[in-house]
DNA sequence: TCTGGGGTCCTTTCTCAT
DNA sequence: TCTGATGAGAAAGGACCC
């Protein structure tokens, strides 16, 4: 969706909360809560010292890019998805820290924990950020969904020592947008009534799925605020933008949005892809780092019991152009030796020869593994074998206690970041 | 300026079966 | 037997999200 920086600010003012009181709530049960820079503030949690400095965590090779930047930095002009090195240009001063993923997911996980204290109706975004419907909590709370949302800040704030900022409201699309347009460390509350008022002056941008590129678009024929979204004829728009988008960017416009709080939904795909400091030609290499990540994304798929049928991978070539090649087998699977044999196969048949910056393997059509009924005798029952004894290792001796032999000794550069940046 | 990594969803195109 | 319509599923690519 639209990044908050492109919003009108002065115009939100009005549905802010604070120590008086906050507009109308009721019939607002959704809060969307989004942590403020997330990675860089929980370092800075770790380093007090930092608390006055311009703080960026990011990739810190040299295509790395920021995943995460303090209001500091920001103020110099750093913004999360720049590259790093554009970063460094901008704000030679800062603090540059690689990510410690490990540190977020623990965090992450202790303030998911309040947040499931007050509802079971808690859908997870991101390490960052999650929806409450709290509608069934109120009674028990004897409070009101902005009650709810001041008392989670106070909480976040006091246990982990990090600020969010809260969006209340109707709809999910509504808190989300709330919650971006009310930071850092506040929160906003669209009562019911308002949600047309709220929206229509809004940029085009700022509705869900608007990125650039369709923001191009609409702007292109004259569309450049909610409001004319909203206004334009239905078959217009499905004319310009597909079926689906102008349905849902339609209905968003009109302050239509049904979607319920999902507390757990199926992943679809599991992945892993990496991106060299340096592009590479060499056919063997580019094998040995498709066996590296098949590993990672078949680990993946057995910790969280699943096997997938389609095997895909993806080349990024240096000019940038991407393209992706799958193949979908006969049985699911989850063993390292046989997604890397199909996304060596795809490499080798089915990619034009150049330099390549980035090479990637996806597994897809996901279900538990457990429904799979193997023969005992297939040839990969012993891969499957050697997999779960190699995991059992690595959970106890560490990640790099066994390694397929191909892999052992140095590999190529690589660049960026490894998780998503937190702050769009 | 020079573009990460892990995902989801949608559209278009192609192939195959009926 | 050939041809066209239709629909399902796979494959590829693109846009978007955090």
């Amino acid at each position: 969706m639209g990044r908050s920086a492109d919003l009108p600010r002065g115009l939100v003012e009005r549905y802010r909360a604070g120590p008086g009181g906050w507009p109308e709530d009721t019939g607002c049960p959704m809060l969307h809560v989004d942590m403020d820079a997330f990675y860089a503030s929980v370092e800075i949690r770790e380093r007090p010292e930092l608390r006055d400095r311009p703080v960026v965590v990011g990739g810190v090779g040299v295509r790395g890019v920021v995943s995460s930047a303090n209001y500091i930095a920001r103020r110099h002009g750093v913004r999360s998805a720049m590259p790093t090195v554009q970063a460094r240009r901008l704000c030679p001063r800062a603090v540059f820290l690689p990510p410690t993923f490990a540190l977020y997911q623990q965090v992450s996980a202790g303030v998911l924990a309040i947040f499931r204290e007050i509802t079971p109706l808690v859908e997870p975004l991101s390490l960052d950020e999650a929806f409450l419907d709290v509608s069934g909590s109120l009674r028990r709370l004897r409070t009101t969904p902005a009650g709810v949302g001041a008392e989670i800040r106070r909480r976040v704030h006091a246990e982990h020592g990090i600020v969010c900022s809260v969006g209340v409201g109707p709809t999910k699309f509504v808190a989300k947008l709330a919650s971006g347009l009310a930071k850092p460390d506040g929160m906003l509350v669209v009562p019911k009534t308002e949600v047309t008022a709220f929206l229509h002056p809004l940029p085009v941008s700022a509705l869900w799925g608007v990125g650039k590129k369709t923001a191009e678009r609409l702007f292109d024929v004259g569309l450049e605020t909610v409001a004319d979204v909203a206004a334009a004829p239905l078959p217009r728009l499905r004319r310009m933008i597909g079926v689906a988008m102008a349905e849902h960017l339609h209905a968003l416009a009109q302050g239509h949005d049904d979607r319920p709080v999902v507390p757990r939904s199926a992943e679809k795909s599991v992945g892993a892809e990496e991106t060299f400091d340096t592009d590479h030609h060499d056919r063997a290499l580019l094998r040995r780092e498709l066996l590296r990540l098949a590993e990672r994304t078949a680990t993946t798929l057995r910790s969280r019991g699943l096997r997938g049928r389609t095997v895909a991978i993806k080349v990024r070539y240096a000019d940038f152009t991407t393209i992706s090649r799958s193949r979908t087998l006969p049985v699911a699977t989850d063993v390292t030796q046989e997604i890397y044999r199909t996304a060596a196969q795809l490499l080798d048949e089915q990619t034009p020869p150049g330099a390549v910056r980035l090479i990637g393997v996806r597994v897809e059509q996901l279900g538990a593994g457990e429904s799979e009924q193997l023969a005992l005798d297939a040839p990969e029952q012993g891969w499957r074998e050697a997999d779960q004894a190699a995991d059992k290792a690595r959970s106890k001796f560490g990640d790099l206690a066994i390694r397929p032999a191909a892999l052992l000794g140095k590999g190529p550069d690589r660049a960026g970041t490894t998780k998503p940046g937190p702050d769009r």
